[in-house]
RNA sequence: GUAGGCGUAGUUCAGUUGGUAGAGCACCUGUUUGUGGCACAGGUUGUCGCGGGUUCGAGCCCCGUCGCCUACCCCA
């Protein structure tokens, strides 16, 4: 028996409904939000997300599904959505067309080499929004705004988390300032944050180890330092967010874990599915168009991971629906396609194609959660007719074929 | 990559100090020759993950291996 590859799920059933539940809701919304579609490859050349996502990341420094292929080209299976995104906005040349505002939406299938666990997979399916040319901090709330909004539909209940990293001009700065802090106290500072002093020193900030953790309670706040307009754009946020009734909290220590991002940066959190908490995340990431060879564009975006959500959403119960059509003789069975396709036209139709006893098609009915079953049995093809019962409110009644 | 837990029927699981495997659910049949869900009665289903070792004898003990889960790391 062949089976799926590690961290690699099939959906059926129950599942793959809740999966398209989330993802039809998602699109819904952002729809009346404005976005369009836009679907990009899974496959991308590899430079992309070393450029993008950034060489001090996890995701590019361990976790890429990176091959050669058959034409000796160096390549990747995205494990995440924004870069493609973005790669398509530059060449189609949309980066030209300044003024004007780009929203889209995607969902589908990502790919990261990491150990699987709960709410961790190496095939999972995220969906996401990217919205180009808006510079104001008003986009950035009403993103958050339709991320509540899906969340809202969804009957989920999540945390939000917001913080600031800041812009070209306050960042670094801050992070000489970090950096002189941490290198006075390395030597309490556990091996990978030791590390990171030099790779990434903003990762040291949401470092889990409580040592660590201790120690930076007095580490300079990007917050506190950050320049006139980073500050003013999140103070108007946090606004925003208040007269919106959107409960949130600031944590100094959110670092994205993709170099992209500067100014706001945010993370929908849920405490039910295990310690993978993030159900959503994103923020501001002015400067990668730029960093894709596009003409500098301001942009915003989120992504959801969809398997994560899965785990939150409760189904409504599934209502007896449609009709099942059988036939208790062989020769009565062909009389039963017409009836169906004719049916389908505004129904749900099964037909069993085996000739049965009654009992035994009430049963396959059932086995179907049909509202109906109708069968032809031996007085029924004699007379052209068919015998009808409504399971739920247990009512039967025959009619001519003609009129089913 | 590291650590812990678990692999027995379609599924959820039990299986004593080692004596050739069981239950619920599901499925099939019947009680009912044309009336479902409920009830009752019967029935089918296993390379005990795989390979080796110890033993008269291994689901159980030992070694190895593969897989799954959880956690670290990191992230959606």
């Amino acid at each position: 028996m062949i089976n799926a590859l590690r961290g690699m799920k099939d959906l059926t059933f129950e599942e793959s409904e809740r999966f398209v539940h989330i993802v039809t809701t998602a699109i819904g919304i952002a729809k009346k939000y404005g976005y369009s579609y836009i679907e990009t490859p899974i496959l991308e050349e590899t430079k992309l997300f070393r450029r993008s996502v950034g060489e001090s990341s996890d995701i590019v420094g361990k976790e890429m599904y990176q091959f050669m292929d058959k034409g000796d080209n160096d390549v990747c299976m995205r494990p995440e959505g924004t870069a493609g995104v973005v790669r398509s906005f530059v060449q189609a040349k949309l980066d030209r067309r300044q003024n004007e505002k780009f929203k889209f939406y995607y969902y589908g299938p990502m790919f990261r080499y990491e150990r699987p666990q709960k709410g961790r997979l190496r095939e999972f399916h995220q969906f996401g929004c990217e919205s180009f040319g808006e510079g104001s901090v008003y986009e950035d709330f009403t993103i958050i705004e339709m991320i509540g909004d899906i969340f809202k539909a969804l009957g989920i209940g999540y945390k939000l988390q917001i913080n600031s990293l800041g812009c070209p001009k306050c960042m670094p700065p801050y992070r000489e300032n970090l950096i002189s802090f941490l290198t006075e106290c390395k030597d309490e500072l556990c091996e990978d944050c030791n590390r990171r002093i030099d790779t990434n020193p903003i990762r040291v900030l949401d470092c889990k180890n409580e040592k660590c953790q201790s120690l930076l309670v007095n580490s300079p706040k990007l917050i506190n330092n950050l320049c006139e307009s980073c500050d003013n754009d999140f103070n108007k946020l946090t606004t925003l967010l208040q007269s919106a009734n959107i409960d949130y909290e600031v944590d100094t220590n959110l670092v994205r874990g993709l170099d992209y991002y500067s100014k706001t940066a945010f993370e929908f959190v849920s405490d039910e599915i295990g310690s993978q908490s993030a159900i959503a995340g994103g923020g501001r990431y002015d400067k990668l168009v730029e960093f894709l060879d596009g003409k500098p564009t301001p942009a915003v975006g989120f992504a959801l991971g969809i398997e994560r959500i899965m785990e939150l959403v409760q189904m409504p119960e599934t209502s007896r629906e449609g009709y099942y059509l059988g036939a208790m003789d062989a020769e009565a069975v062909d009389s039963l396609f017409p009836l169906a396709s004719k049916k389908r036209a505004t129904d749900k139709v099964t037909v069993e194609y085996g000739a049965k006893k009654l009992k035994a098609h009430l049963k396959g009915a059932d086995k179907v959660n049909a509202r109906y079953c109708a069968v032809i049995g031996e007085d029924e093809f004699r007379d052209g007719t068919i015998w009808v019962k409504d399971l739920v409110e247990k009512e039967e009644f025959t009619i001519a074929q003609s009129e089913f």
